[in-house]
DNA sequence: TCAAGTATGGAATAATTCTTCGGTATATGA
DNA sequence: TCATATACCGAAGAATTATTCCATACTTGA
């Protein structure tokens, strides 16, 4: 694989340990697309994340697997079909993106006000 | 100033929101250290944070001031002495923090299994 | 036949963040 | 006098992450 992980997981800290697994840019956002506990196909998963580059897309999901927050399921069918699906340690990270969640809402006005464009 | 933060708060979604204002490398353990409410001088947190670049540590107590997270009081006295301190919008961050502390303390040994050294 | 969709990954480059080193200025204590 | 401590900041380079583009290989539908 040409592009892996550079920062290793942090374990001296645990905050610092939970970020180095869902910190990146897009990680928390995958998350919440699986919360539901319904698989999603990267095809499907690039539609609802148009923002992200999907080589980006692509790369996290396979660094979520390896930590074993989601898992993939591969169908051999063609043209190719393949799942991602949150697992029950992923589940537990949870609370973490809610509280993310609302804070981010409660304070969107802020934070608009202050970086928004006019 | 030389060092600005280059990604700008992102307003498209609640998560990112909040991820691109306490993501990076160390905010959320300067929070954390400023949780109690109690003031801090840069020279006590370099010190509780030893592994963080003190570099570092200086610009994103900047960015953390910049966005009302933190505030820093400066006394005019010689040698000189500063002090940061949560402010009420950083203090509800709080949740969040002790979201990522607790999950990273509850999966500490399954990634020190994972990716801890021998 | 040809375009589009499917999943994936290499490679190069851009962008950003982090680290390291040095410099400002002043005071204190050895 | 000299090292240390205080707070801060510039600059260069290293390290990491993100983006873009292209390639594979097969199917379906126009």
């Amino acid at each position: 694989m040409a592009y892996t992980k550079k920062i290793p997981v942090d374990l001296n800290c645990p905050l610092r340990l939970t970020m180095s697994l869902i910190g990146s840019k897009w990680k928390s956002c995958i998350i919440d697309e699986l919360r539901s506990g319904e698989p999603i196909r990267p095809s499907e998963l690039h539609k609802r994340l148009p923002e992200a580059a999907s080589r980006v897309l692509d790369i996290q999901l396979k660094e979520l697997v390896d930590d074993g927050l989601i898992e993939k399921t591969i169908y051999p069918e063609l043209p190719p079909r393949s799942e991602y699906r949150i697992t029950p340690l992923g589940m537990t990270l949870i609370p973490i993106i809610d509280a993310m969640l609302k804070w981010g809402e409660d304070h969107y006005d802020l934070f608009e006000k202050k970086y928004g464009a006019m």
